[in-house]
DNA sequence: CTCCTTTAGGTCAGTTCGACCATAAATGAG
DNA sequence: CTCATTTATGGTCGAACTGACCTAAAGGAG
């Protein structure tokens, strides 16, 4: 009865990009200000479409570097998922491909060609305001998977700028996971798991307390057995 | 300067599923071979592009009816990731999504519109074929992936048909692992933990041995703490 | 020197797991 | 009927890991 449409259907595909960083103890996402329509001036996360001729991760790449500033080896994007409901950009078909990235604490980004303005955001906060497109949702899913990630790997020591202490590493498990993690119990885990972390044989010397030992990380990617989360201790307020 | 040209690029999204079976105690995934160039007449992976208003999954979940007959509620399908090799398919810019399932043996599927046939072939048989498109990539993906969810879900028995036995459950997991079990520990393991599998009361009894108490699927979804694979244990030759 | 803070390391009971053994419940052969 | 065979079910034992908790070490401040 009815023609026999093409079935497929011509679309645009971006990359858009969770970096999650550990400040003064608590986790922020880098956030950029749209400059161009739409959603013009409105908080959102980095990210734009590919081009001809580019795989996801490339483009993924490109745009960090256009947007933030920081590099292909400074920080290592891994895709999560593609986003697609059909109403998702105002533009037209737009289907977004999600990238996570864990990263230490770097240099302030500058502003790039299609952000006004990078900047670090408090997470909690960040899932507060209303971010563009349905970018609240991504940020949500790329928050779990960062957690879940830190359960079965040893990503989190990326978060931590080397040498660090094993203080560091247990403050950004608690900044990522919002819980506090029994300090003598986290170094029996960290210390007795092959690979995780190397020591230096450097010391630091804080304030006040005993000076920690330093350590850079190991070359352990899997964390088996993991290091789950009881829901046991509540974050500090 | 010079003219800034569009950065964006106009791609085809399709959307690739990879269904997996257990079937005689042996993994099957379901392939088809192809109806339509480009590889025609090769084997591939089910799958087909994404229509307007669609989202990503709905174009999974309607290409496995068309072209397997196999429907949503039948079989879960799960997002895994995206492949986006500019030149992974001849017929242009082509980008595709991976969709897992994990089905209990079901009545052969029938040909369908895109596809001259549908049918189970062994994963290990399917990965020494020169499957159409980066397929061999993605089933290989897929694989993996299914064998970390048996980890730490209780997807497994979503392989049953139901009722079943823990011998059959038990199988699910030699034949995705490839390797043996022991009979007693994996059973200690399944009962003990709530939620995985309900006794139904009934009984099995097979040509030979026990009977065997029969069960059906829990409502728990995670398995902690997970059922690793411990590699120990060598496939059955 | 004494207090305070943080790191480092130890104890102890409870849980889980792999390896292994023992028993139960069916069938079929002699 | 008896026994061997097969598979299901259940138990034991030690090793490893974990959470809760405790103690000591190493620095600075007063």
């Amino acid at each position: 009865m009815s023609t026999v449409r093409p079935p497929r259907s011509h679309v645009q595909v971006t990359a858009d990009l969770v970096i999650l960083t550990v400040r003064t103890g608590e986790l922020h996402v880098l956030l950029i200000d749209r400059g161009n329509p739409p959603y013009l001036g409105q908080p959102a996360l980095p990210g734009g479409f590919v081009r001809d001729g580019e795989t996801l991760d490339q483009a993924a790449y490109r745009e960090m570097a256009e947007e933030t500033g920081l590099h292909e080896g400074e920080v290592v994007l891994e895709q999560l998922r593609a986003y697609s409901k059909p109403d998702r950009d105002p533009r037209g078909r737009v289907i977004t491909v999600a990238y996570l990235a864990l990263s230490p604490e770097l240099p302030l980004p500058v502003a790039g060609t299609d952000a006004a303005e990078a900047r670090w955001v408090l997470v909690e906060e960040a899932l507060a305001t209303e971010l563009a497109f349905d970018h609240n949702e991504i940020l949500r899913d790329c928050l779990e998977a960062a957690r879940v990630r830190l359960e079965h790997t040893t990503a989190a020591a990326v978060f931590c700028r080397e040498p660090f202490t094993v203080a560091d590493l247990r403050h950004v498990y608690e900044a990522v996971w919002g819980q506090r993690l029994d300090p003598s119990n986290f170094r029996r885990k960290v210390t007795k798991t092959a690979g995780f972390i190397e020591p230096t044989g450097g010391r630091r010397f804080p304030d006040v307390g005993r000076p920690a030992a330093l350590y850079t990380r190991g070359s352990a990617t899997l964390l088996v057995p993991p290091l789950l989360r009881t829901g046991a201790e509540e974050p500090q307020h």
